[in-house]
DNA sequence: GCCATGGCTAGTA
DNA sequence: CTACTAGCCATGG
């Protein structure tokens, strides 16, 4: 059983007490989402690939070197690679790398402060094979000038491929930064660009 | 609250 | 193209 589906509330009373004031989280960390911790390791074009699961979902997914990695012993124990949500993440993954599949369904467990939830929500309405800039995807959340901050809450992305935070780039169509690296940014970016294209060849 | 820190941006030189 | 400036903003210490 474990925590159902259910999302705790973005309620909080007692967020607006100082005028602009950090907006407290919204959904904090209970002790038993680190209980219900899983992880597996995956192989991938881009090396190997780390999963975490919360209960049945997926919270994580990083890459080896990727800055703001979480340390291990918050992954959890080893988990089954047949059970959920591994199977089918794992399913969906390889068939992402084939060039097969452009839009991920799974469900997410995403862990953040109200902000970087809307940033990585709207992250995933980013077209396969297409790019934002960080100014952009502020408009769509609704703070223009904020696209600073989307640069941070972008590098915090805990899932990333899956939630392509590698699709926002400069305003100048520079790729300015990415958590696993910018080659690894880069690849993605050609990869998904080429499979965009017609049997070029 | 204060301050530093970034996957930003537009402007100037 | 580079270099520097001035605004912008969520976070974490």
């Amino acid at each position: 059983m474990g925590t159902n589906g259910h999302r705790l509330a973005p309620g909080n009373e007692t967020a607006a007490r100082y005028r602009g004031s950090r907006p407290t989280r919204t959904r904090t960390r209970t002790r038993e989402d680190f209980v219900n911790r899983t992880h597996t390791v995956v192989d991938s074009p881009y090396g190997p690939l780390t999963l975490v699961a919360t209960g049945p979902e997926l919270s994580g997914l990083y890459m080896v070197e990727q800055r703001h990695r979480p340390p291990e012993e918050t992954f959890g124990a080893p988990g089954d690679r047949d059970d959920a949500p591994f199977a089918e993440t794992v399913r969906q993954l390889a068939a992402y790398f084939e060039g097969e599949l452009t839009a991920f369904d799974l469900p997410l467990h995403l862990d953040g402060t109200p902000f970087q939830r809307r940033v990585w929500a709207e992250l995933r309405r980013i077209p396969y094979g297409e790019t934002w800039s960080y100014g952009q995807l502020a408009d769509h959340i609704g703070q223009p000038t904020a696209s600073r901050a989307v640069g941070l809450a972008n590098g915090k992305n805990p899932v990333g491929i899956i939630v392509p935070c590698h699709r926002v780039v400069g305003s100048s169509g520079s790729l300015t930064g990415y958590g696993g690296g910018l080659d690894r940014k880069r690849r993605l970016l050609e990869f998904e660009a080429r499979q965009q294209l017609p049997g070029l060849f």
